[in-house]
DNA sequence: TTTAGTACCTTGTATTATTAGGTAGTGTGT
DNA sequence: ACACACTACCTAATAATACAAGGTACTAAA
C-alpha cells in the first residue's frame, strides 16, 4: 500500500470511528489495521495532537487484560471536524477520479 | 482542500495524464489545477524525481508564446507504474470508505 | 518601456507516517 | 518461580512530499 496516500486520511478514520463510539488507542489501531496498514507509532502521536486541538476528551478505565486503557470521546468540535473532513475526502476522491479517468479516444 | 490528502496522489495524476498524451510541465499544472489545487513548486520537483526514476523521457520543443517547452513521455516502466498506482488508489479509497462507513473489509 | 502571460527552475519549511525502540500490567505454560 | 506472549501506553529520529516564495527568460501587447 502506498504510504503517501495515507497522509491526512488517518485523522479522518480516527474521527469517524470515534463519532460512533468511544475507543481506546490500542483498539483504534486494531480496528483501522483491518483496512489500512497502520502502526502504533502513527496513532499515538495523532491522538495527542488531536487532543491538544480539543477534538477529544479522554478518560482512563481499568482493564483486566493489561494496563489501564485511555479512552477518547469526541467533543462538539471533534464532531464538526469529522463532518468537514469527510466532506473534503469525498470531494477530493471524486476530483482525483475524474482527473485520472478522462478517457482519450485516440489511444 | 486538505493538503495531506494529496500526498502521493499527484504522482498518480501526472502518470495518468501522461499515459494518454505527452504534456509539458506548465500544461500539467494547468490541467491538474482544474480539479486539484496545485502549485508549480510541487510539480517540477516531482517531474524531476520521476524522470530520474526512468518513468519519463523528455524532449524540448520551441514555442511561439514563451520559452521552449519540455515535454514528458511515459516509458514502459512509467506505464506499468501508472497501472499499479491506480490500482492501489482504488483499493485504498474503497478501504478507507468502508472504514469510515464502518464495515470491515475482512468480513 | 512596461506589463502580463508563458514556461522553466530552486531553496527552505511544515506536516505526518514509519521504524524501532521503551515501559508496564496480565495471563499461560513449564 | 520463571519465561514468554499479549495487552496497552508512549517517544525519538528519519523519510517523503506539498507548499510558499522566490528566481530566470522569452513573447506579445499596452
Amino acid at each position: 500500500m502506498n504510504i503517501q496516500f495515507k497522509k491526512g486520511v488517518l485523522e479522518l478514520c480516527v474521527l469517524s470511528l470515534l463519532s460512533r463510539d468511544d475507543y481506546y488507542g490500542y483498539e483504534l489501531v486494531k480496528k483501522i489495521s483491518n483496512n489500512v496498514r497502520i502502526s502504533e507509532g502513527t496513532i499515538y502521536p495523532l491522538l495527542r495532537r488531536l487532543t491538544k486541538e480539543n477534538y477529544f476528551e479522554t478518560y482512563l478505565k481499568e482493564s483486566t487484560e493489561g494496563p489501564p486503557r485511555k479512552y477518547y470521546t469526541l467533543t462538539k468540535k471533534g464532531h464538526e471536524a469529522k463532518e468537514e473532513l469527510s466532506n473534503e475526502w469525498y470531494d477530493f476522491v471524486s476530483r482525483v477520479n475524474s482527473l485520472i479517468e478522462e478517457e482519450d479516444i485516440s489511444e
